[in-house]
DNA sequence: AATTCAATTGCAAACGTTTGCGTAATTTTT
DNA sequence: AAAAATTACGCAAACGTTTGCAATTGAATT
């Protein structure tokens, strides 16, 4: 606002020159002790508020850090924002927080404006449209403005730039040979939407699994969904009128698997002892479900806080790019946990 | 960064004057075609930006909204964000999130720092500690500074502040009424925690809502919980222990009806057959659980809309204040939906 | 040929703060 | 008593951009 008071306003006040004032406020060696408590005095009596742009535009250095996310209504971008604050207040960051809904065009326009007011660096999630269409030119652009961006999630190139992602291909491993060793003998996937890396990646380690174990992924056990219930509750409907019904469900996230678990349930097959279910994310309603969800935990706020980690790294000169992968961890509950464990 | 190209820069290339670029990149109408050309073509190739920091000196408005919450974790606050990035990204705003995590001395040290940005404005909802113990020195320091304010669910005065809220009371008035309607005789609620603004609203609006029709609210029948599940569930199991069960339960959320839900189905009792079950702030899980949930919408979203209308007027001069109240909206789903309907 | 006019461009201040350097005033040392 | 050292403050530039006003140029008018 424009009648804010500034350092030249309390000069004035006290006839003497502005950077007298500053010195004073800063708690400058070379200043009278007097004049500074007075100064002091005067400053914290009218509520006078260092104005931070000027430093921002004096020091090159906004204690900003732009957030750019394709989604903000989901557990795992909360999760992130949460340890991205945990970190980075303590240090005194600001967060510049965008939602690009998936689109590359909102994802650009994001990125051009945090560049233009100078955010310190970028933590990005790509969207799914610069992603899917490899649409990188404004990615590639700001790289070579040699400001930092921190890669979430999904990544960029393969090398060469920071990054801090789960490993999905674990998580969804984990999952299909805790099913496989709670005896599940026939295994689906309710595979996410196509392109989605996460979706690729935890179909993989699906695939992985199976063939760890000398099984092949069949197809009519693989139901691609969107990330929606009526979606969810569709495949499952399918899955459930198929003549091998699987007695197993690696869900590609919670929501999905709470679908699942809906036509489960309406069909009136017990879970686990029908079908054991599995989810992904470990969101805090799968702990808390009637029927409690298994979940790979995907550590959504250690992404966050590592990320804010890597960023206090580069800020404080660290030169190299840094690469972290995080170990996602296998939450079992009453959806999987079945009394007799197989004999693999 | 440091290694930005400036406007100073290019004019040096040209050897011209600042001020020329100025004019050329502006589309000045006072300036050579060609110069104007020649200029924003070497400008884009360099991949220029102009600096909004130097700008929001210049100007005294940074673009910039600050947003104080004490949580980022639930739905709620999460489609406030997107409401209003829905709103502000087309005008050209940046939104500043601070997540408090209800903590007095995080809530004004993010004030602070948000006024020391110079934001052109704060969205605020107030910290518990803030609201609790009427700890609002750094608030009234704030509004002092003629610095636009927008208080969003919980408000601080009674007037002469902007707010949107929504309107608790009538949202559980017609909660608990729905369940007289269905037919339940001893409606029972799911009290949150003591102090909080939702809590004391709801629990009104229910109380309200009783009277209306006659009966009277039994202490037994009103069971106090954190917004935990642990908490909720031994709730709910006091509540089914008693002599006199309830046949219809409203829960102050839904995560708490989700709890509640757990435990009625772990004792065998139908929902709604014999408990009819109604949450809060219809979260996506309400209409995806194994029993739909039938919940109350706060219009999570329109506030966070309506908020970033208020502050855009404000921005636009709009000198009175401006206070909101949206209605909530019952959804109403299989946990409360009987057949038979009541005869009142 | 002198004057007016229009079209471009340059100059300088402003936004608020910090900081190296200079300088005055005071005190200490020789 | 003179020189040196210390203390405290002022000056001015810098960060990047915009903008009112002045200045320059060239062309058109008298």
């Amino acid at each position: 606002m424009g009648n804010s008071v500034s350092i030249k306003d309390i000069a004035r006040k006290f006839k003497c020159a502005p950077s007298t004032i500053s010195r004073a406020l800063n708690d400058h060696p070379m200043i009278n002790v007097e004049t500074r408590k007075t100064i002091q005095e005067y400053a914290s009596r009218i509520g006078y508020q260092k104005n931070t742009i000027s430093l921002s535009l004096l020091n090159k250095c906004s204690m900003t850090l732009g957030v750019i996310i394709p989604s903000i209504s989901h557990f795992h971008e909360t999760s992130i924002v949460e340890g991205m604050e945990a970190v980075l207040q303590p240090a005194g960051y600001l967060l510049n927080i965008c939602v690009t809904n998936e689109s590359q065009a909102l994802e650009k326009e994001y990125l051009d404006r945090l560049v233009a007011n100078r955010v310190d660096a970028i933590c990005i999630s790509l969207s799914q449209e610069t992603f899917d269409f490899g649409l990188n030119a404004h990615i590639d652009q700001a790289i070579r403005r040699s400001l930092p961006i921190i890669f979430m999630d999904r990544f960029y190139h393969e090398s060469d730039v920071d990054r801090v992602i789960t490993d999905d291909f674990k998580g969804a491993f984990m999952a299909t040979e805790h099913l496989i060793q709670m005896g599940c003998q026939r295994i689906a996937h309710l595979h996410g939407p196509k392109g989605i890396t996460v979706s690729q990646q935890r179909f993989k380690g699906y695939e992985a699994c199976l063939k760890k174990y000398g099984r092949a992924v069949e197809q009519e056990l693989v139901k691609q969904v969107m990330f929606s219930p009526e979606s969810a509750e569709e495949a499952t409907k399918n899955l459930l009128d198929q003549a091998a019904k699987p007695d197993g469900i690696f869900a590609v996230n919670d929501e999905v698997g709470f679908g699942a678990m809906k036509v489960i349930q309406e069909r009136n097959y017990k879970i686990p002892g029908d079908i054991a279910l599995v989810g992904f994310d470990d969101i805090p309603l799968a702990a808390f479900a009637p029927i409690a969800l298994s979940s790979v935990s995907r550590q959504s706020k250690k992404i966050g806080e590592q990320s804010a980690h890597l960023f206090l790294s580069k800020v404080n000169g660290f030169l190299g790019h840094q690469q972290f992968t995080l170990e996602p961890e296998l939450v079992i509950r009453e959806s999987s946990q079945r009394n007799h464990f197989s004999k693999i």
